[in-house]
DNA sequence: TCTGGGGTCCTAGGACCC
DNA sequence: TCTGGGGTCCTAGGACCC
């Protein structure tokens, strides 16, 4: 008789990760580029940056004035966000050539568990070797490659081996290489994780190792505790497969600073309803729970929520609910302060999400109190947004459009960007 | 010279039910 | 009458990731 064991004791799990992808794609559209610092911007902060810029300190998220600051000759350049897609789906394709068991975590990185294409082609290093070899001369595009028994180590190898390397640890060898890196490369350790660790003189995994997770866990909570004590100690996932459908749909949209007011906050709701229930419509899914965001200065948000008894995808619908969210956020945050309140952007976000069939009308709201069905409104409003949806999907998104929606410019009304750049 | 847009997950308190 | 414990849902805030 067969007992299937699984073989957990070689490095066959791949992480694969475009190194600075955006900024790599746009260094292989324009050869001029190439070698050069240069930086893929939007909304004022940089998207990615090229190796040569990241010597000079420039990161992704970071604000695109300091990066220019770093590193005067810096290249500023408007991404081919079109592009980016079909660049990384044939990167993801050459992927699958290797194994059916390929797990892509966001555009441009992916788990591969190899374990059952190594008897076609060779060991994890060496179908690391090739998978980085393909990706360079059919796409042109420079990637790095971890293995490693399990993917949350793999992923630290990748992130090791760049830019454009391989590493593989073999289970012999893992506390050697974990030991003396920077807890910051574990994923979940960000700066507020780190700033913590670094109280109790934790700086390394190996110190980390060390730590008793009593003790981390009494501060950081059970659930990073834990995750931190599964690298350690070596017991984090293996499993790849893929991604659970998403939880939550939403659209946000910075508006420099202002004061709120009825017409600019119905505005951009508007726009942000409109994006986040058409895409629901397009995946067929609906939501009971609706969140709003509200960015004020200083980068502090209130968020205020409702969860409905019916799902809902219809724009108007979800305008109204998160109207009436935004403002109860934005009067409790001024009385608190005893002043009106400035805001800095606004949210709308749909998650306790359901598949509907595109036959299926929402269940009607009434407007006075969405919590409570009313009028007929909910199912006449599906049928228009179903008939938006169908023009739109033969003339383009902006042949039609609900009112008032403001117009925007990359994703920032340009009134506001003005503002804001002369701040 | 304050910072875009898309997400996931966790925690904690309160309400409510059994 | 008083009391305890467990589970689930909702809401708000926060950390983190790409």
């Amino acid at each position: 008789m067969f007992v299937s064991v699984r073989q957990s004791g070689d490095a066959t799990i791949l992480h694969a990760d475009l190194d600075s992808f955006y900024a790599s794609v746009e260094q292989l559209l324009d050869p001029s580029l190439r070698g050069k610092a240069i930086a893929v911007g939007g909304g004022g902060v940089v998207l990615a940056a090229s190796y040569e810029a990241k010597r000079f300190g420039v990161a992704g998220a970071m604000p695109i004035r300091r990066a220019q600051r770093l590193c005067p000759h810096l290249m500023l350049v408007t991404g081919h966000f079109e592009e980016y897609p079909k660049l990384a789906d044939r990167v993801m394709a050459i992927a699958a050539d290797f194994t059916p068991a390929v797990e892509r975590i966001s555009i441009d990185e992916a788990f591969l568990d190899v374990s059952g294409a190594m008897h076609l082609f060779g060991p994890p290093g060496v179908i690391g070797a090739e998978l980085r070899r393909r990706v360079r001369e059919e796409v042109g595009l420079p990637i790095s490659v971890g293995a490693a028994r399990s993917k949350h180590l793999a992923k630290v190898a990748s992130q090791v081996a760049k830019p454009d390397g391989l590493i593989v640890v073999e289970p012999e060898a893992e506390r050697t290489f974990l030991d003396p890196l920077p807890v910051s490369l574990m994923w979940g350790v960000g700066p507020a994780v780190q700033k913590y660790l670094a109280s109790l003189g934790v700086h390394t995994i190996g110190e980390l190792a060390r730590t008793p997770s009593r003790s981390v866990e009494s501060l950081l909570g059970h659930a990073v505790g834990a995750r931190l004590n599964a690298l350690a100690v070596n017991s984090d996932p293996r499993t790849v497969g893929p991604l659970p459908r998403a939880v939550s749909v939403g659209s946000q949209s910075a508006l420099g600073r202002t004061l709120p007011s009825p017409e600019l906050v119905r505005e951009v709701l508007t726009h942000l309803a409109d994006r986040v229930a058409s895409r629901l419509r397009a995946k067929h899914r609906a939501g009971r729970t609706v969140t709003v965001r509200v960015r004020l200065t200083e980068f502090r948000s209130v968020n205020r929520s409702l969860t409905l008894p019916e799902p809902i995808a219809t724009t108007l619908t979800l305008r109204e609910v998160a109207e009436q969210l935004v403002w109860r956020g934005i009067h409790d945050q001024s009385e608190q302060a005893g002043e009106p309140v400035e805001i800095t952007l606004l949210a709308i976000s749909v998650s306790n999400l359901v598949h509907v069939d595109a036959i299926q009308t929402e269940l009607p709201l009434d407007p006075d109190d969405p919590r409570r069905p009313g009028s007929l409104t909910g199912s006449v409003r599906w049928a228009v947004d179903r008939s938006m949806d169908r023009v739109r999907s033969r003339f383009g998104r902006d042949a039609v459009g609900y009112l008032p929606a403001r117009t925007f410019a990359g994703g920032i009304p340009d009134a506001y960007r003005e503002l804001a750049e002369h701040d």
